[in-house]
DNA sequence: TGTTAGCAATCTAGTTGGGCGAGTGCTAAT
DNA sequence: ATTAGCACTCGCCCAACTAGATTGCTAACA
């Protein structure tokens, strides 16, 4: 046999695996023929396997044991032998009811989703929260605070309160309070996009060069849009850690180092995760994919929600590479199709 | 020799702990009489040893290992042995600089403090932030979010920023606006208690039956001081979690989980960290002061900081109980004192 | 009476070696 | 092309053993 895959190989490798996801263990030939109806004997299965192996798709951990998918057997087996399963109804109907009922706010829609990725999939959850510019303005207010700053309290459409502080000039809160006027009366409604499009066109437009209160609101406006872009560290939420500790696979003990350490920078799963933004469906990210935040054999199932057309944030759930990916995908899918949803109610 | 502690007794203890706090080894009595000058010999030791076993303060791992100190063993330790060496002059120099420079708001300092203590102490540290009522007003911001909610922003002495959303009846933001100017008038400069007393009166006083506009705003803002109350709930910092996985006994893997898992609760935290509230000076925490948060074999050393003569919040370290405690204490008492200094002038 | 030397006893940790079982790769037969 | 058979390799477990550390006890000593 040659070095393509063809059926007979996608068949095996796909029985390999999902025996390795639900053991957990090294899987031999006898398994996979006793087990697996394929109609082959154990001595023609490890004829296969042996050229799985030279593909790059298996290893064995020693001479004597069984084969192990390598991040690139998986990955095949994910693109291309992967049957997803359908969630069931009373998991479905369980989801739609956290995520409806009992959620008063923005942020606690999110933390609903993140309480069911865990919930359901057994992973631990991640949802990013979405940038300030993937909303629209509700609601501008400037308050002085002392004679160098200035506090500006924005509160989006979801109803997220952002604080941020700008320092400039004196300027008396009597006059501030103009400037909220004209900004709440002509900015409401708009993404960040629109407003700094706007805030453009206004500040070398013909009424700013007449009216102070128009220009000099407009400078500070702009001023707002910069420091909210600079300060933008799209915040996070992790729930389930503990439940990565009862896999089986964390015996190590420096692998559970790994990944707590792994926790700790934010900012790198941020920018994994962040990768789904644009694309449309689940991705899955492995080994190599995930050498940054230095835990090569573990796995991210993520995607992205969105907020009418826009894509707001991203969600997923991480694990070891052995995960269920028959369940989890529908999962961490199905979350946030319905976030989508609830989101453009906001 | 009975079951009192002597003068041999401490001296033999407190090198046994010493001993034990810097190998992290059972320690016999060979050891102590080589390398510390008691003029016994170890058959003498080991009379003694027994006797402190017999009075809780020693326990053998096996019998054939040197012994190890129990947590009371380690709280007579601390009490009565304990000489605290003074932090050298470079790093007091270097906690000084790093507080007070580079810090433009009262979290960027809070933060400073935090990774002062894991940087001097290896330890992971841990910063409860004061509660909001430790502070007084510096500005009250009413701002209609719609016909149902209300978005407070109440803007601290110290630069923070809370926000709160009341909900209630419908209130033109230009009333809001006159709201604010009494409010911002009347209570600047106040602490939460002082407010309230304050609101307590004029809402019965005299101006209040005539001054709607006085009658409602005591009332927003009693509101307000209630939602405050109900939503408190201290936030925390922790910083070098990994320091801790950088110790030798963490290498069991039991422990660590639980550690890890220690850490999720932040709730338990702060209620061990708020114990030294109202007291003076370090407080170390042990065996089992610390079973609320399952860590029996850990160890908190914490204090309170100050603003002025009022307790604001409490900060301090946690790690394993073997620990450089003559180094650790004076490090933590140092930091809090620091913190306290500069929380004044704020 | 307090201290010490000496010694048998105890226990851990580390090493060695054999046997078992799992699984492979190769060869030869089908 | 597939398969049965078989020798081979290796990890794992267990048991036996060794080396080393430390103790508690006893008896001698000051």
């Amino acid at each position: 046999m040659g070095h393509l895959l063809n059926e007979r190989g996608k068949s095996i490798l796909g029985a390999i695996i999902q025996e390795y996801i639900s053991t957990g263990e090294p899987v031999g030939s006898r398994v996979i023929a006793r087990k697996y109806n394929l109609n082959l004997s154990p001595a023609t299965i490890r004829n296969v396997m042996a050229d799985l192996e030279d593909m790059g798709y298996l290893y064995q951990p020693h001479v004597s044991a069984g084969r192990i998918p390598t991040p690139e057997g998986l990955r095949i087996y994910l693109d291309k032998i992967l049957e997803l399963k359908s969630i069931p109804i009373m998991e479905k109907t369980s989801i739609d009811r956290h995520m409806s009922s009992n959620v008063v706010n923005f942020m606690d829609l999110l933390h609903e989703a993140s309480h069911m990725l865990t919930e359901f999939s057994h992973q631990a959850s991640i949802v990013i929260l979405p940038k300030p510019s993937a909303f629209s303005l509700r609601r501008i207010e400037f308050v002085r605070l002392d004679k160098a700053r200035i506090l500006v309290v924005l509160v989006s459409n979801t109803g997220m309160v952002y604080n941020h502080i700008v320092y400039g000039e004196d300027i008396p809160q009597s006059e501030l309070m103009k400037y909220n006027n004209y900004l709440n009366e002509t900015y409401v409604g708009l993404t960040v996009q629109q407003m700094r499009d706007l805030l453009l066109k206004e500040m070398s437009g013909e009424k700013a060069r007449f009216d102070r209160i128009i220009s000099k609101a407009t400078d500070l406006g702009m001023k707002v849009l910069d420091v909210m872009e600079k300060e933008e560290s799209p915040d996070i939420l992790i729930e389930g850690k503990e439940s990565l500790f009862d896999h089986p696979e964390m015996e190590d003990l420096e692998k559970l180092k790994i990944i707590v350490k792994a926790f700790e920078d934010k900012g790198r799963i941020v920018r994994i995760l962040n990768k789904v933004i644009g694309g449309r469906g689940v991705k899955v990210f492995l080994g190599d994919d995930l050498s940054n935040i230095g835990v090569r054999d573990f796995s991210v199932v993520a995607t992205s929600y969105h907020k009418g057309n826009l894509p707001a944030g991203s969600l997923g759930v991480i694990g070891p590479m052995r995960m269920d990916y028959s369940r989890v995908i529908p999962i961490v899918d199905y979350v946030a199709k319905v976030l989508s949803y609830l989101l453009e109610d906001f």
